[in-house]
DNA sequence: AAAATAAACTCAAATAAGTTGAATTAATGA
DNA sequence: TCATTAATTCAACTTATTTGAGTTTATTTT
């Protein structure tokens, strides 16, 4: 669900054009080199060209040539030399966190958040906008007037910029009529990459909420060491962003990640979908709040749940005894399924409740992801709390500029 | 799990040397576009020159390049010109199944499989070699054999042989003791790719059994038009074949799509794996047998399953009863994680029966994969039936030399 | 029937990247 | 101090694609 909005008017011939993967040339190597390099320096940093150059198999002149390239553009700084070993001492890059920046949006129906990340992960600014109305002119009016606050007060300059990540509710290109009561109105005929990417007059990345999340956890996060993984979101529902190989998994038709509605619990509970026994009908915040109510206990707001779990409140721990078992079985599933490096939980609950919730998970012992050689956790808890949206939208744009696609070509 | 089997003997540096993308140059570029075009001609034969150059945004004059490379190495054959429309009328180019083909091996404890699968997809070669001894060195004395058999009785050169694809039982690098009956034995020191790869003297892919069926469907068969879709592979248990973006999904460790032990009753059946209500313990060829043994039916072969079928046994019209519930499940997740365009059922049961399971599958109306514009049915039955594994180790290489990877560099 | 148009294709020179191999620089260790 | 090791740079080279002009072959229009 990406889209570098450009608004090229191919001639409309019958016979279905046909697309191919896109062929490469010397500009496209470029920049690609130009992405493994800023890519391995961002995972491995400080790094000296000669190291790049092992790495990447390019020549250590096409990496010095490369280097010189994005310094002078500022994504790069030099650390000086890392002494101590024989041979002349390497010079040290690092990326430079003031060498460019993205601006990461969340449009939810009431409010507006935006954040503004820059390369080296740090967030720069942070807001909430409360909206009367998110059609999508009034929200392109509030995004551009947001923008325009967030790279003032940053402090860079509107040059370095590098796009736009924006996070708003979907699944796209199908109705679902899943009882949604989150839906934005009125974008029902606008291709919102290629309108706000207009607006906005920069790149614009549109994505779901768990894959954005799990980008910024990739990016600045508990995901950071991660290439393989699965985020587990809780946002009104329940969303799922796979990442492999450091590539976004959308699936065909862009609404890869719909963990909500598999079904955990046959013949169980009945969900707003039509299906029994779904998993988001135990595990996520909508379950929670039916089962607080039940309880009597009127409690929305995450800092709400919070006191609630710090007071001990029966139904909380209710809760989390009856979601863990459905969230163990989906985590078992995902594991067998993807195999991947770890399995991270975050979004709308506060850090205390996912962690208790983890502490109550049962994963299989006989899995393939039980290896012996182990070195992080099976289940992970994401650490960019409840922005993480916003920050994940614009952490795709950042993402995006640093990793290169899997081979080189 | 696949292996270019090259003996480098990297300097054993202590601080890990820190692998990173590969950087691009000329020569893998070319590599690459030639892989685009060979990729585009094999799904759009037959194709032109300037078509192609339109598709993958390379220009006219580089596709021609190409493709006078391509057709001086055998791998393409000019189909004349296609007359009708205005303009000189484009040299129409297809693949030449004489140029080139893949070897594929199935090593089971007690037989070989080998198969010999040409560029365009034809079969032109498949036998079942009994085994005695299974070991590393029985297997590739057998398989050497096999192979020069069947380079020789296609009447293709050796040096037309691309190289040969393995399927043999996983899950490696990890022991799960899950009962496995069929398993390998004095395999746990080799690497085998690189071992049979020095023993056939040419790339060798190593690879498991579901992921090898979904690629034989996507060179030869209902995948053909198919990008991200998933096999669900009825071997000995129940594996999965997750093709994304016409990429194989591996896994962080090589181990997805252990689709076999996800829970889908839970506290049900009790599964060989120590939990309950494993999809396995339902929808497989072992739970098959167990219930046909428990209504006193001996059949195990696959030709006595069809006569059972044909002969509407009621053991195995209840097993189907039985087995579709939890496939269609199964199949309901797969579709709510991964978006496929369809879901492909094969392997080791008579077609018919496959049919007949999935004619019996409930999927929900309301999911993600029924949207309105859909083509083709959700579910569909693999056509390669039970040698799809070997074919499906060849179609993996052939796929390998056709099949570009996501963007240029 | 001739001229105009359209599209595919080819030729030759230009270009833009990465590669190569020799030379240079700067540290450690004997 | 001198040999060794390793990073880096310089300048020439290589490779594959692009560019732009020109050619071929068909259909459509006049």
């Amino acid at each position: 669900m990406k889209a570098r909005a450009t608004l090229s008017s191919s001639s409309p011939s019958p016979p279905a054009p046909a697309k191919a993967t896109a062929g490469s040339n010397a500009e496209r190597s470029r920049h690609h080199n130009r992405k493994v390099v800023l890519g391995y320096i961002s995972a491995n940093a400080p790094a000296g060209r000669a190291e790049i150059a092992r790495a990447s198999g390019l020549s250590t002149q096409a990496v010095s040539n490369i280097i010189a390239d994005l310094e002078a553009d500022g994504f790069l700084a030099s650390q000086g030399r890392r002494k101590g070993a024989r041979g002349q001492p390497p010079v040290q890059y690092a990326i430079n966190p003031d060498g460019a920046a993205a601006l990461g949006f969340e449009l939810r129906p009431d409010a507006l958040f935006v954040t503004l990340v820059d390369i080296g992960g740090a967030v720069r600014h942070s807001a909430r906008i409360p909206l009367a109305a998110s059609g999508p002119a009034e929200a392109a009016f509030e995004i551009m007037k947001a923008a325009n606050t967030a790279i003032a007060q940053s402090g860079l300059e509107r040059s370095r910029i590098l796009g736009a990540g924006v996070v708003m509710p979907g699944p796209f290109g199908i109705e679902l009529d899943r009882g949604s009561e989150a839906e934005l109105h009125g974008w029902a005929d606008t291709d919102p990459a290629v309108f706000l990417s207009n607006a906005l007059e920069m790149p614009v990345i549109v994505e779901n909420d768990a894959t954005a999340a799990a980008i910024a956890e990739r990016v600045r996060g508990v995901g950071a060491g991660l290439d393989t993984f699965c985020f587990v979101y809780f946002g009104t529902g329940l969303g799922l962003g796979i990442v492999a190989r450091g590539q976004v998994m959308r699936g065909a038709f862009g609404n890869a990640g719909e963990i909500g509605h598999i079904v955990v619990e046959p013949g169980g509970r009945p969900c707003e979908c039509g299906q029994s026994g779904c998993l988001e009908a135990y595990t996520s915040r909508l379950a929670l709040r039916r089962m607080l109510a039940e309880a009597g206990v009127k409690a929305d707001s995450a800092a709400e749940i919070e006191a609630l779990h710090e007071a001990g409140a029966p139904a909380l721990t209710a809760w989390l005894d009856s979601a863990a078992p459905p969230l163990s079985r989906a985590i078992a599933m995902l594991e067998n399924l993807l195999d991947p490096q770890a399995v991270v939980l975050g979004g709308a609950l506060p850090d205390r409740v996912l962690d208790d919730l983890i502490a109550r998970l049962d994963l299989p012992a006989a899995s393939v992801s039980n290896r012996p050689d182990r070195k992080r956790p099976r289940v992970l808890r994401g650490v960019s709390g409840r922005t993480t949206a916003a920050l994940g939208a614009a952490a795709l744009v950042i993402h995006d500029t640093i990793t290169p696609s899997l081979e080189p070509s």
